[in-house]
DNA sequence: CGAATTTGACCTGCGC
DNA sequence: GCGCAGGTCAAATTCG
């Protein structure tokens, strides 16, 4: 299963509008000028993600372990890591890009991109370009504000994302997208400005 | 009336 | 096994 990692993408932001195909990594584009590890780490401790620094193989059953990548030069997006696909993979087992199911080693789950970026929005949902159906809104713990899960409506497109307010910083909302959208973008770009004043890139700290 | 959302039930993994 | 936490399902409800 070949996945496109968004982090090779190293197109400048503003020409990267015209990556039609894809709002999401446009958007993570734009995110990756501004990078630091504290950044990270602050995220960590909020939303309680784990992350596998050591980058070695090593994947846990969990959808959220980490896989952090250009330490040096990525971005305020948090993290990317790898979610487990739905499928089993039986024939590559072992192989690099597949994650052990648990209790049998013979047996891997494909893996999925997962990453999150957090930005200060009076809104909860950003539009990011895509269209989407809730399926699911959970309590967090040590969160007083709930988590909503989305699902891509294009057909076929199994994307998810999930969408939740910091409880210790109330104006940061952290969007986290899980899988590659499968076909172009829904709606027009137009509107792209319109998400810029949306949000404000989480520079502080 | 069809589509989208709400929301409690249900499922799974994990730690004890 | 049991309880907790996170994620998903799906019937009921609301929306456009």
């Amino acid at each position: 299963m070949e996945m496109n990692n968004p982090f090779t993408t190293t197109t400048p932001i503003f020409q990267s509008t015209t990556l039609k195909n894809s709002h999401t990594n446009l958007l993570m584009n734009m995110l990756a000028s501004n990078y630091s590890d504290h950044h990270r780490q602050i995220f960590l401790q909020d939303d309680q993600i784990m992350i596998n620094n050591n980058n070695n193989n090593s994947y846990n059953m969990s959808s959220i372990t980490e896989t952090p990548i250009r330490s040096s030069t990525a971005s305020t997006m948090i993290n990317y890591s790898t979610a487990r696909d739905d499928h089993i993979d039986e024939a590559k087992a072992g192989a690099a890009g597949k994650i052990k199911k648990a209790g049998d080693n013979n047996k891997y789950y494909c893996r999925k991109p997962k990453y999150a970026f957090q930005t200060r929005s009076q809104v909860d949902i950003l539009d990011d370009g895509y269209r989407w159906r809730k399926y699911g809104q959970k309590a967090v713990k040590n969160n007083k504000f709930p988590r909503s899960y989305y699902r891509c409506t294009h057909q076929g497109c199994n994307v998810k994302k999930q969408i939740q307010r910091l409880s210790k910083d109330e104006s940061v909302v952290v969007t986290t997208y899980e899988g590659m959208h499968s076909h172009p973008i829904d709606k027009s770009t137009d509107n792209f400005e319109h998400i810029l004043t949306q949000m404000q890139i989480y520079t502080s700290y």
